[in-house]
Parts: structure tokens; C-alpha cells; sequence
DNA sequence: TTTCGTGCAAATTATTTGCACTTGG
DNA sequence: CCAAGTGCAAATAATTTGCACGAAA
């Protein structure tokens, strides 16, 4: 990783607190890539960035749908997701449904997630300790780490009783 | 990886303090479970009893089929796995290739996975450090975590060039 | 206008389920 | 014998692809 510069660790949900808003960062970086700006696109960056966890394919097409914004067809929520994956704007999580979540990537934000395997609620944490494990590990091994994912299954507060 | 490697793949039996063999344990769990002694799950625990990493259900299909021991219907080896997974005697890995994986539940050979985003590799590792990390989490969190799972995203060494 | 973006529907892939036949106890 | 086990094929669920039309540059 880069030098480890200004700490900000500004941890509310005030996008762009390190700058530029999530939203404009990834419609720019399509611009960039040669993207037109269509419809369907600004949707979906707009409802990805006004999250604060992961949505599934099908929870993104819902969310569109019922009226926040304009809907989009499914087939083109994925190839969006896909475009946006690519130039790293968005991680996609499995977290073992049986289905891929997405979330807006930001620096600022990293995080994993821990699973209800009861509800199915999804709960996101961030630990320094095990990001540090981690990178340790990367230098270690003989593979080159670009992504990391730890989930833990378990049960929630309300489940677990 | 580093030179500590652990270098006891020889894919027999070869199991730590507790002694009895996984597929043995296996079996009597299934039976304890009130389950009969069929062919298919004989099987099924059987080839992952031998394998030492993760096989996706085509991949234990075909396995089957190839004729080291008996072929195995797709359906049954879902079932099969399903009960296995709930006993807690094998692990389902998932690591974003659209599949799910399983593999022995063997408590002395706990490890997580390093997945070459390029060929589809899936790259087996421990870490204690990491595992210290991890158990510290859990016990700083309002979640009961049962299980957890680290999975490492890049480019193995051969597709790295 | 020309090319890209998007929607719709059909196609694929992984997994599950229904039902008839077989087998273990 | 009888309930549980298994195979086969059809059913689901998530995701991808092909193609025609509408929109951005």
C-alpha cells in the first residue's frame, strides 16, 4: 500500500469527507474510461452512493424501481455493476446467500462484514489489528494480494438469544 | 509462501491429535444423526476425506464419475453436502466465482483461501497471526461468530508475470 | 448520424425439488 | 416390508447474452 498519509478517520457517512463525493469520483472515472453518461448509469450511482451497505442485484432493481429514481432493467444493473467493478468504484461481496452484494468503494471506508446466517441481516465492522494482520501476510506470501474479503458467520444480537 | 510451509499434504489419512480419521468421524456423526449408511454418502465422504482442498459440487461430480469409485447423481451430492455442512463436518467456501466450494471440516487444518482472479486458482494458507486477530474481533463484537472466513483476491505467481 | 446505452426476452449456470425406483435395516 | 436414499428430469434463482430501439455526442 502507499505511503500512509493523513489519517482521516472520519468515520459518519459524510461522503467526501476526503474530497470529492463518491458519486462524482465514479461518474467521472467513466467518463474517463470512455462511458457515455446515460440514464440508467446515474441511477445507479446515485442509489449505490446513498448507501451505506452492500445491496444485491435484485435489491438495487427494487430500489429504482419503486420510484426513488428511474428504474433500470436488470440486465443492465449488472453490466453497470460490472463497468464499475472494473475500475475499481464499487467491491462486490459474497457473503454466502447465494448472491453478490455491492457497495460503493471508498478508502475511507473500508470494512468486512459479519452475517446472520438466521435473519440473513448483514452487518459491516472495520478492526485495524486485522486489516495490519493482513498486510503482513500479503508481504509474506507468494501471491500477489490485490483484495481482501473476511466475513464472519455467527448469529446477531437479536438471533443469538 | 514462506518457508515454514506445511509441508504434510500427503493426501491419506494424515490427522492430528484427535486420532480418528474425519471420514470415520463423519460417517458416525451422519449415523448418530439418525442417518442410513448409503452408498452415494459413502462416497462423497470418502473423496473429500481424500482431497485437501475445496471441490465445487461439478468438481466432486465429476470426480465421482471418473471412475474412482462410484458415479453419484448432482441432486444427491447436494443433499449429501447440505447435511454434511449441517453437522458442521464439512466447510462451504465461497470465494466469488459464482460456485460454492466444500471441504472436510478438520479443526487442525483450519485455513482460509487466496483466489487467482486470472485462472480461477484457489490457493490454500494459514495464518495464526491472522486467526489471533480474528478471535480478539470476536470477542469485542455484539455478534456470536460461529465461523469466519478470509479470502485473499490477486494474481498467483504464474499469472502475475 | 453514428455509436453507445438500455430494455426485453431468451439463454446459461448453479442449485433445488418432485417423484419413482432402489436399498439398508 | 417400509422408511429412507438415490437418480433423473423438471423447476428455480442468479446472472449473462443477443438483438432491436432510443439516446448521447
Amino acid at each position: 500500500m502507499g505511503p500512509s498519509s493523513t489519517n482521516h478517520h472520519g468515520h459518519g457517512h459524510d461522503h467526501g469527507a476526503t474530497g470529492e463525493p463518491w458519486a462524482e469520483r465514479a461518474a467521472s472515472a467513466l467518463a474517463d474510461a470512455g462511458y457515455r453518461r446515460g440514464g440508467a448509469r446515474a441511477a445507479l450511482i446515485g442509489l449505490l452512493d446513498a448507501q451505506s451497505c452492500a445491496l444485491s442485484a435484485a435489491e438495487i432493481e427494487d430500489q429504482l424501481k419503486g420510484g426513488a429514481s428511474r428504474p433500470v432493467a436488470r440486465a443492465s444493473i449488472y453490466r453497470i455493476l460490472e463497468e464499475l467493478e472494473a475500475l475499481k468504484l464499487i467491491t462486490r461481496v459474497e457473503v454466502g446467500q447465494g448472491l453478490a452484494r455491492f457497495e460503493a468503494a471508498r478508502e475511507e471506508n473500508h470494512h468486512h462484514h459479519m452475517v446472520c446466517d438466521d435473519c440473513g441481516q448483514v452487518i459491516p465492522f472495520e478492526d485495524p489489528d486485522l486489516e495490519r494482520s493482513i498486510e503482513a501476510l500479503a508481504d509474506r506470501v507468494a501471491f500477489t494480494v490485490a483484495e481482501h474479503d473476511v466475513v464472519l458467520h455467527g448469529a446477531c444480537r437479536d438471533c443469538a438469544r
